[in-house]
DNA sequence: GCAAGAATCCCCCGCACGGGGGATAGGCGC
DNA sequence: GCGCCTATCCCCCGTGCGGGGGATTCTTGC
């Protein structure tokens, strides 16, 4: 295991509020040899390449280049870096999500202080962190399986059943069952419905 | 004019990162006389009447409490505190919506510390900022007419032409002409898309 | 007073949509 | 091995959807 004050960490995140924030809390425990920041995906590409950072503290929900690309991207190129997702919601879905993705964690940015550096600590020592607030989603939200989610976020570009199958690489009819089970899962009449509730139920983000 | 040194802030944001980043932040630069934080806005209410805060940091995007809600129990009850909005994103609708309610200033989680000083100082002197980040919504947003944003609503509950038009009063033909008016606007293919973007600007919210 | 926009209503038309009924194959738990 | 879930694919069928044309009133701004 890594000696905690020769930790590498590095903080993405395109909010330099939350950049800075995090710099100042992390950075005064004194637990760190250095902490790097990136702003966007792109960013973060090369400062991985020569920082070599243990840990990456990864926001989900950045314009531009999607979150989850950038787990996927990190993961493939240096599967030695723990990718902690720290996210402004925490529902089942993105976690269970971001599991499957490949990250060592996954944290509420509701987390305080304390329990941000423990769940580096451990994810650090190899371990995995995967704590969901079920605060945001008190009548339980329904669970889409991985497909079901990729069907739904192409719904709401405006996708037809056909566009979506070429897409994904299936017939338009697998296409028809998925869409079939998201109405059920979410109780929707029809698309438009869906897509709401969806939205509601934090499943899709305005911000992103 | 408030002697800088001697301004009191409060800082109102669900997210503990955000909270203690900010306190970091802001705290190092010597520039308050103190700083209070609350987690939601029943928290603030009473920390408001006791501290009695010359500036409030607000995050708009929280759980339970619309951060639209807090800011106007602020304004009624405490007309004197100036209001800065800080939120995740800042969509021209957004923005002119806070500044309705009586914000004193609006600014992205993307705007550096000096920004962010800058604003508390220009808002705590009687001034305004509201800066709207395009970077999210080069495009500004589209503005629908109130019968298009009753419809879109409707449309996210699932209805048809046909019961949209007996909720409203009105024939399904009319109904159909706002869709497609709607559509238009949104620059959406079909409703499902139509819905997300309408999220995606904030003409609909998820919290709400 | 006139142009512009919003809100209301009407026509035709093709097709994508969504409901109903299925089938088959793979993975995971116990 | 058996059940459960997921992903995949197929059929039929009615109709609601959205695109394309219009039209009329009324308010609002200059």
């Amino acid at each position: 295991m890594i000696p905690e004050h020769s930790l590498r960490l590095l903080i993405i995140d395109d909010h330099a509020v939350v950049r800075e924030g995090l710099e100042a809390m992390l950075g005064a425990s004194s637990c760190f040899e250095s902490i790097a920041t990136a702003a966007s995906t792109e960013d973060a590409l090369p400062v991985c390449e020569q920082f070599r950072p243990h840990v990456a503290l990864l926001d989900l929900r950045m314009p531009e280049s999607d979150g989850f690309n950038a787990l996927e991207i990190i993961r493939r190129r240096w599967p030695e870096i723990r990718v902690l997702v720290l996210s402004a919601s925490a529902t089942a879905a993105e976690v269970k999500l971001a599991r499957r993705n490949g990250a060592a964690g996954y944290l509420s940015k509701s987390a305080d202080r304390a329990t941000l550096l423990q769940a580096i600590r451990v994810v650090a020592g190899g371990g995995a962190v995967f704590s969901q607030d079920s605060a945001p989603s008190p009548a339980a939200c329904p669970t889409l399986s991985a497909r079901e989610l990729e069907v739904l976020r192409h719904l709401g570009r405006g996708l037809s059943r056909d566009e979506l199958g070429q897409v994904l690489g299936i017939s338009p009819e697998t296409v028809k069952s998925h869409i079939k089970a998201i109405f059920h899962k979410l109780g929707a009449a029809d698309r438009a419905e869906a897509i709401a509730r969806a939205y509601d139920f934090g499943l899709l983000s305005a911000e992103r």
